[in-house]
DNA sequence: GCAAAGATTTGCT
DNA sequence: GCAAATCTTTGCC
C-alpha cells in the first residue's frame, strides 16, 4: 500500500488510576478521561500545551483506568508521507504568522527521518493522529490506525526504564517511579543518563515490542 | 464563573 | 539554554 506509514514504537510511558498522581485519571472519571476507563486497545487522544496531540493506548479492562502514551516511534516506511503530514500540522496549527525564513530553512535543512516521530506531539503529526480517534479501537487491522506486532526478524529490543517526563507537579514517588520504556537501540529516542537498564538478560523471554501503522492519508 | 497549569516543540540568544 | 506559542481541563471561589 503506497504512503502507508508505519514505525517501531520505541519509547512509552505508564499512566495508572487516580492513585497515580501524575496520570490524567487522578481527577477521576471526567468528561476527558472516560476513554482511559473504556476497554482496552483502544486510543485515547488528549491535547497537550494548547497546542499538540498526544497517543496513548488503554490498557486496562474495562472500567479500570490505565493507558501508554506512545512518546517515541522510529519510521519504518512512509517517512516522505510522515514529513509531510508534519509540515501540514504545524501550518494548520499556526495562529500568528510565522517568523519570516523559517520555512524556507526547514525546507533546505529538512528533519532526519529518525526525528520526525521523536516525541509524543510528532508521533501524533507524523501519524496525522487527532483527538475525534480518540475510542478506535487500534487492534483492529482495518482501523486507519492500528499496532501491528513485527516479524520475529526485527533487530532485538534495547530495554531501558526511565522516570517519566514532565510529571514532577505528581510528586514523589510519582515523578521518579520508572514507568517510562525505551527502546535504547534505536536512533529515535535519547536515552537520559542514570536511566536503569532492565531485562535483555541472556535466555530472558523477549521483550513486548509492536508497530504503530496508519493507512489512512495526511 | 475565573484563574492556573499542563504527559511539548520550536526558534532564537 | 531559554522563552514563546496556544487552549483545554481542572480546581477553587
Amino acid at each position: 500500500m503506497p504512503g502507508r506509514r508505519v514505525g517501531r514504537i520505541v519509547e512509552v510511558e505508564a499512566y495508572l488510576g487516580p492513585h497515580d498522581r501524575a496520570s490524567h485519571a487522578r481527577a477521576g472519571r471526567t468528561a476527558r478521561t472516560t476513554p482511559m476507563f473504556g476497554p482496552p486497545g483502544r486510543a485515547y487522544v488528549y491535547l497537550v500545551y494548547g497546542m499538540h496531540d498526544c497517543l496513548n493506548v488503554t490498557t486496562e479492562a474495562d472500567g479500570t483506568p490505565g493507558a501508554v502514551l506512545i512518546r517515541a516511534v522510529e519510521p519504518l516506511s512512509g517517512a516522505d508521507e510522515m514529513r509531510e503530514a508534519v509540515a501540514d500540522r504545524r501550518i494548520e496549527r499556526r495562529r500568528t504568522a510565522a517568523p519570516p525564513g523559517v520555512d524556507e530553512r526547514r525546507r533546505a535543512r529538512p528533519v532526519p527521518d529518525h526525528r520526525l516521530a521523536a516525541g509524543p506531539g510528532l508521533v501524533a503529526a507524523a501519524f496525522s493522529i487527532e483527538r475525534s480517534m480518540t475510542g478506535l479501537d487500534l487492534c483492529d487491522p482495518a482501523s486507519a490506525l492500528h499496532l501491528e506486532l513485527p516479524p520475529a526478524s526485527d533487530r532485538p529490543v534495547k530495554p531501558v526504564t526511565a522516570g517519566r517526563v514532565g510529571v514532577g507537579y505528581a510528586g514523589e514517588p510519582w515523578a521518579t517511579l520508572p514507568y517510562r520504556f525505551i527502546d535504547a537501540s534505536s536512533p529515535s529516542v535519547r536515552v537520559p543518563v542514570g536511566s536503569a537498564r532492565s531485562g535483555d538478560e541472556p535466555g530472558e523471554e523477549p521483550r513486548p515490542r509492536g508497530r504503530l501503522a496508519a493507512n489512512h492519508r495526511a
